[in-house]
DNA sequence: TACCGA
DNA sequence: CTCGGT
């Protein structure tokens, strides 16, 4: 494995589980099995890591998202496995971690929420206009708001609101959203697959 | 690995 | 003392 892979594996690993803040620069170097002679030999200084590791976090996010749809057979089955897929997502994240970021790198946290927003719309209505052909969703929904729609409340759950508190953390908001969304959508057809395909691919937590 | 400076 | 940086 090359240095550069070692620092940003090592790197995006320490930071979504113990923060931005209390990870150093000598963590990174020992976790990544390389000095820190070699680390500052790729990365000029620790913001350059941070950001760098949001960059190749995003880009393996994608990379593995497109893989998921792919999978899919149907347009229903493909919008519950992207919702078990951001769920354990955010739930291998430290939720300090995303607060640190945004206080101690403001730049790397506008980049990270960004993600989101690049073809993801685009993704999103192109899953709804199938669902339509199909008959899962119905036929009168405006495709292009409603695409954003999804894509803005997702970004929404990740800076601060009313609705994220101590007993509903993002990930079971974005759970509920997202299953708020299906249901506004759906065909009876639709919700028929839906339930299936929830009780396969979505493991159930008790709700607070 | 040792060390400096904030 | 800790931690980014040399």
């Amino acid at each position: 494995m090359e240095p550069l892979e070692k620092i940003l594996t090592a790197s995006a690993e320490l930071f979504s589980q113990y923060g931005f803040k209390t990870i150093t620069m000598d963590d990174i170097a020992r976790r990544s099995g390389i000095s820190k002679k070699t680390l500052y030999l790729h990365f000029a200084n620790k913001e350059e890591v941070v950001n760098e590791s949001i960059t190749w976090y995003k880009n393996n996010t994608t990379n593995a998202c497109v893989a998921v749809l792919d999978s899919a057979g149907n347009p229903v089955e493909a919008m519950v496995k992207m919702l078990a897929f951001f769920d354990s997502m955010f739930k291998r994240i430290n939720p300090m971690a995303l607060f640190e970021l945004e206080r101690y790198y403001p730049a790397a946290y506008k980049s990270f929420r960004s993600m989101l927003l690049e073809k993801d719309v685009a993704l999103m209505e192109e899953n709804l206009k199938e669902g339509i052909k199909k008959g899962y969703y119905r036929e009168e929904i405006d495709t292009n708001l409603l695409s954003k729609l999804r894509i803005e409340t997702s970004i929404m759950i990740l800076q601060p609101n009313r609705m994220v508190t101590d007993d509903h953390t993002i990930t079971s908001v974005a759970m509920e959203i997202g299953e708020h969304f299906m249901y506004g959508i759906m065909t009876a057809k639709g919700i028929k697959l839906y339930t299936e395909y929830k009780a396969q691919y979505i493991k159930q937590t008790p709700k607070i």
